[in-house]
DNA sequence: GACAGAACTGGGTTT
DNA sequence: CAGTTCTGTC
């Protein structure tokens, strides 16, 4: 291959990175400003000077980045690109793992649990110590398990640890400590490891079994991190051991784009990085190439407010742009048309395409009107995100078969098959099996295969058929048969296809076809040379990995306008940018607010979420919105004033018909009592005008504004809002752990309002 | 044990 | 509202 001269083509702090030889190696690289470029060109110019491929360990943040970013390598340097290592965090290290897996006790086929099955299993493990799932959530639950081991702490540790258990107990929840044993214990019995255990257990397997760690150390020349910003401490740990010996980390990052704490991200990893490495080298990208210097600037003027960055002064040289659009719209129903109708008209005003264009947004709840309003104009449109392919229930149906196929100690795979198709096999009986294989400290498995030894009867007849096909399909297995031959055989003999198959609603045709595209996909994977291993084994560890992001469209058109959430835009660059659903409580979200703690991450994300646009960036926020059926209404986000007003263009605010269908659409709930004299319509239309303005809102921090402990709070006390200020409390509605209290305040406008304890903050004034 | 309809209950981002 | 769990009936 023609020597590339890419050299060239970089500015100096590129190519400076690029180029720097050995040691530690920081690159702080600032929105749009060829982060992705320089790390492959740094990789391939290490393979230049001589670095075997193979001695590579690049961790990114998708599958997708891995597998984009090996592909402009082997444009550079050709084949032997594909000996890099290359991938998430969690994949590379699964992927050690079912290597060296079983010096901690599991097998190379060890089940990776996905966020549903965790939870089933929580729920299980709750049910079975006889605790109450309404004041032990599941999810909460599994949230402080999964700090814990993010932070490396093992189950005894948290057990012991003073600060933990007075937690809990404040939170009414003493019996997490010993919920965090079970789930470990029980995911363990199952040969199972969830999202965080693969990090963990990497740990674990590099702090005791030095001979691994070695092993790896010295295979990995030189490690490199993208994203580092979001990296946890058990992420941050890993990735120092395995540098340790060649002192050859290079870390790529912005901690301006810090946007996962919430699962584990530890900003101080980057922040900090320097005090580890005190020989280290850091080079700062801060030219964007990007976005327009009114979408740059803009974006600073925002970031600006963190207190705490690590120093840095991102710039543009590109033309200056058009203002950033700000769209007021009146329901979140007509935010979805005026956004669709823009998208429509700049389409066929610039002639662009619908690629050029994304909606951003802060939940995934929020896609709904734009889908309505994009498909009554016709433009085709993709959502990134929200319930995937794989978590649809027939895929999870046959992805479960597959998984007891290779794993029989997969309780969760194991709960979800036993009774499908039906089989006569109902709760009370699979709850015997679970308890009786823990009782006995034997797996599942061993239970439902010598079933006559354990329970009589007829169900014992049926389940000692489900062993037999099974075992069935385990032989498939053992003669070597690739990934597709297995899973199309229990497809078709397992009944579920049939089922399926019989179904004649458009729901079951739907289900049927999905099924069918599972096999497809699978067909593929075994297809792919790239693919070194084509077992059943293999493929179920890369499915339950896959990121949102990593998914393929559906069908061949590619041409299509892009829906996602923010954290999933992350990497990703659009020319057109709607950041749409602009509100306190939104974004920032409501549970940002309540923690009360600095809005530092919501604003990075908002920052992060600016900085996507190339030419063009649209704002909008309703002044109403449905939530839970309701019609609510709604403030501007405080963001939008964080903007500096020079860089902004607020749109007049357009009225909506209220005469036509549409409307419908945009009524107000129906539980707003109608007024005398009104009829429904007429309250409809007052409803949606704003017609009494809102008290004006202080924004500025309440400073030390310290909650009381509302746990006695009862009516008649006096209390204090940070946001709506002084007020008495006219009512309490106590309903188990949902205490809400009805407060009216003192302030003009504001009326009464029933506030959810659990989330507001409130102080009670003596 | 299966199913239909009633009652209830979420309150966010994701590997 | 939408998705899940509970309850009553066959």
């Amino acid at each position: 291959m023609a020597k590339d001269n890419y050299l060239e083509k970089l500015n100096p702090p590129q190519r400076e990175a690029v180029t720097h030889p050995e040691g530690p190696l920081m690159i702080i690289a600032g929105a749009g400003s060829g982060k992705t470029r320089v790390l492959t060109y740094r990789i391939a110019w290490l393979i230049e000077q001589g670095v075997d491929p193979f001695n590579i360990l690049s961790l990114t943040f998708t599958n997708k980045a891995a597998g984009e970013m090996r592909q402009r390598i082997e444009a550079v340097i050709g084949n032997d690109a594909k000996n890099l290592w290359m991938g998430t965090f969690h994949s590379v290290f699964a992927k050690i793992l079912r290597f060296e897996g079983k010096r901690l006790g599991y097998t190379s086929d060890f089940t990776i649990y996905d966020t549903d099955d965790s939870r089933s299993l929580m729920r299980t493990i709750i049910k079975e110590l006889g605790l109450d799932d309404k004041t032990y959530k599941p999810n909460y639950v599994l949230n402080r398990i999964s700090s814990a081991k993010n932070a490396l702490v093992s189950w005894e540790a948290y057990a012991n640890n003073p600060v933990y258990m007075e937690d809990d107990k404040a939170a009414r929840m003493p019996e997490i400590g010993r919920l965090y044993k079970m789930y470990v214990l029980r995911c363990f019995q199952a040969n199972a490891m969830d999202f965080d255990d693969l990090l963990y257990n990497t740990n674990v397997l590099f702090r005791d079994h030095l001979d691994v760690l070695n092993k790896y150390q010295h295979k990995f020349k030189h490690v490199m991190v993208d994203e580092f910003q979001d990296t946890n401490v058990s992420q941050y740990l890993i990735t120092r051991k395995l540098s340790s010996v060649h002192q050859n980390i290079c870390i790529v990052g912005d901690d301006a784009q810090s946007i996962y704490a919430f699962r584990g991200a530890n900003i101080q990893n980057i922040l900090n990085f320097k005090a580890d490495y005190p020989d280290l080298k850091v080079v700062k990208l801060e030219q964007n190439y990007r976005s327009t210097q009114t979408i740059v600037n803009a974006a600073n003027s925002v970031i600006a407010r963190n207190k705490e960055q690590l120093e840095k002064n991102v710039f543009s040289e590109n033309e200056e742009g058009s203002k950033i659009d700000v769209i007021k719209a009146a329901s979140d129903n007509e935010e979805g048309r005026l956004i669709a109708t823009n998208i429509f008209e700049e389409k066929n005003n610039n002639s662009l395409k619908n690629t050029d264009f994304a909606i951003l947004y802060r939940t995934n709840a929020q896609s709904r009107a734009f889908e309505e309003a994009l498909r009554k104009l016709n433009i085709k449109y993709r959502i990134v995100g929200g319930l995937s392919f794989y978590q649809r229930k027939e895929i999870k149906d046959l992805l479960a078969y597959l998984r007891f196929t290779i794993n029989q100690n997969d309780e969760e795979a194991f709960k979800r098959i036993i009774n499908l198709p039906k089989r006569g096999i109902g709760d009370t009986t699979v709850a015997k099996i679970v308890v009786t294989a823990a009782e006995n400290g034997k797996s599942v498995w061993e239970v439902v295969s010598n079933i006559n030894q354990y329970i009589a009867g007829r169900a014992a007849q049926t389940i000692d058929d489900f062993a037999t096909l099974i075992k069935s399909y385990g032989l498939l297995i053992e003669e070597g048969k690739d990934a597709h031959t297995v899973a199309s055989y229990i497809a078709k003999t397992s009944g579920l296809l049939k089922e399926l198959y019989d179904d004649k609603t458009v729901e079951g045709l739907a289900r049927y076809e999905n099924i069918q595209e599972l096999l497809n996909s699978i067909k593929q994977f075994v297809d792919n040379p790239e693919n070194e291993e084509v077992t059943l084994s293999a493929f179920l560890q890369t499915v339950t990995l896959m990121t949102t992001a990593d998914q393929e469209d559906e069908d061949g058109d590619h041409d299509r306008v892009t829906l996602m959430t923010i954290h999933g835009a992350k990497g990703l660059e659009f020319k057109y940018v709607y950041i749409v659903g602009l509100e306190e409580n939104l974004f920032p979200s409501q549970m940002m607010l309540s923690k009360r703690s600095d809005l530092e991450e919501e604003r990075r994300l908002f920052y992060v979420a600016i900085t996507r646009a190339e030419k063009k960036l649209t704002l909008s926020y309703a002044e109403s919105r449905y939530n839970y059926g309701r019609l609510n209404y709604c403030e501007p986000s405080r963001f939008l004033e964080e903007i500096d007003p020079k860089y902004l263009q607020i749109s007049r605010s357009r009225v909506i018909s209220y005469g036509n269908s549409d409307a419908r659409n945009d009524r107000p709930a129906t539980s707003s009592p109608v007024p005398a004299g009104f009829t429904k319509k007429e309250t409809l239309i007052s409803n949606l005008r704003p017609v009494q303005k809102a008290a004006p809102v202080n924004h500025t921090p309440t400073g030390d504004f310290v909650a009381s402990d509302t746990s006695n709070l009862k009516a008649g006390d006096k209390v204090e809002h940070p946001k709506f200020g002084y007020g008495t409390v006219t009512k309490m509605d106590i309903n188990g752990n949902d205490r809400k209290a009805t407060i009216k305040f003192d302030a003009q406008g504001q009326g009464e309002k029933t506030l959810l304890l659990s989330f507001a903050k409130l102080r009670i004034v003596e």
